[in-house]
DNA sequence: TCTGGGGTCCTAGGACCC
DNA sequence: TCTGGGGTCCTAGGACCC
């Protein structure tokens, strides 16, 4: 049996889930924007037809979104995290297979389903059942590989004809939304690889579906010769229904200010590995090596630039915080170098374990911390509950530098305070 | 004044080994 | 005149994704 995907994309995520919460702003444009409020992430329908374009920064449109009367809204992504919790939980209940792929996508495996109802029907089912019970629209696509999958949902998004379903497994119908949409438009295919496609004349993904793929793997890449199979309907990458252990972890934030002290990157640092060190937990994982970074404003050629990434080895992996923040602020000590104005900071932990599986060397027996791993879990059980937090004191309590967010709406579907009231 | 954050995979090249 | 070959491991960098 040949295998059948559906991609599931929900439409405009960010502006949608604010948008749930203020029927007020129904028919007004709406964007979200990164953190630090830096560049816009997110776009209703409306402000996508304002012309709007994602990934500008927000202080080059700042005029214009308020001449149209815009709404603009920080990130908040406890109510984008929660509201895509609900949605995947409905998928799952639709169909038997369910890989998660995004914040706002999933690939759901629908082979075999056509022999109990329509592609099509089931397509339109799913979108009326997700947006009855969480007021999200979606669109689906339909297709035997999962990269088809992406372009039907995009033909799905693009032509409301299509009523927000496109069933692709007709090859005929695929040539020809292949031979409409520009290859850029194709997954996996960047601003880099397309650059040098439309040099080679390839320009529709059509021309890249009709291209060798002994030639593409020689001159491209075998991610791309890959591509090329899938555009042709032969299913290279299967859904992956169980998340994959992370390989890394990664905290890192742009400061709301220019940071100039010691004692503020200090802190900013102590932060970083300590919220590492939670998701590390999180993921029931040691870590080996942590590594620091520190970034000034690159795009400012005028400044003096300074960007150390120093890395090191700890005797023995861990998840406890305590070691953590120690080694970071050992490394940080080593590197800071004053008179730069910093702009950026991050901690990341590489080369990991599974919790309890180690095999430390005969001379370091003993170096564990003996009540670490209850202290942990009942710093972890506080901050998670909503009660209180618990934190180190190394990260500071003002917290000059933490990062901007001026326009945040209430977490209404996570905080009891914040919970809409209706009168 | 002002430009996100968090991931993955692949490849090339150097170090090192026999 | 001539300067092996094959393998592994690690890291950095590039490209992509949302």
């Amino acid at each position: 049996m040949s295998s059948v995907f559906a991609l599931v994309d929900c439409n405009n995520f960010y502006a949608s889930c604010e948008r749930l919460f203020r029927p007020d702003l129904a028919g007004r444009p709406i964007v979200v924007l990164s953190n630090n409020d830096g560049c816009i992430v997110a776009r209703s329908a409306e402000a996508k037809a304002l012309g709007i374009k994602m990934g500008v920064p927000v202080y080059k449109v700042e005029r214009y979104l308020q001449q149209h009367d815009v709404a603009v809204f920080s990130s908040n992504y406890a109510l984008y995290a929660d509201m895509s919790a609900r949605v995947m939980s409905i998928l799952e209940e639709l169909a038997p297979r369910v890989e998660i792929y995004s914040i706002d996508e999933a690939f759901l495996d629908l082979t075999g389903i056509d022999s109990i109802q329509s592609l099509d029907a089931f397509g339109t089912r799913i979108r009326q059942q997700v947006g009855q019970h969480t007021g999200i629209r979606v669109c689906v696509g339909i297709a035997p590989s999962k990269t088809l999958a992406k372009l039907a949902n995009h033909a799905a998004k693009q032509y409301p004809a299509t009523g927000g379903v496109v069933d692709l497994t007709n090859p005929e119908r695929q040539r020809r939304l292949l031979a409409l949409v520009p290859v850029s438009e194709v997954w996996g295919v960047g601003r880099r690889l397309r650059q040098r496609l439309e040099t080679d004349g390839i320009r529709t993904a059509l021309d890249l579906a009709s291209a060798n793929p002994k030639s593409i793997r020689q001159q491209y890449s075998v991610i791309l010769e890959r591509t090329v199979r899938e555009l042709n309907g032969e299913s290279c990458l299967s859904l992956e229904e169980i998340t994959p252990v992370k390989q890394q972890i990664i905290c890192s934030r742009s400061f709301g200010q220019r940071i100039t002290g010691y004692q503020e990157m200090r802190e900013a640092i102590c932060a970083y590995a300590s919220r590492a060190a939670e998701k590390l937990r999180q993921e029931q994982r040691i870590a080996k090596r942590l590594s620091i970074f520190l970034r000034t404003n690159r795009f400012n050629a005028a400044e003096p630039q300074y960007m150390p990434s120093p890395s090191a080895e700890l005797p023995i992996p861990t998840d406890d915080t305590r070691e953590l923040v120690a080694t970071a602020v050992k490394l940080l000590r080593a590197c800071w170098k004053d008179g730069f104005r910093y702009m950026k900071a991050g901690v990341m932990l590489t080369d990991f374990y599974e919790t309890g599986t180690f095999q430390p060397d005969l001379f370091n027996k003993g170096a564990e911390h003996p009540r670490s791993k209850a202290l942990m879990a009942v710093m972890d059980t506080i901050n998670q509950s909503g009660h209180g937090h618990v934190f180190l004191a190394g990260q500071g309590i003002n917290q000059v530098w933490k990062m901007q967010r001026r326009s945040l709406s209430p977490a209404y579907t996570t905080r009891w305070q914040d919970i809409p009231v209706v009168k």
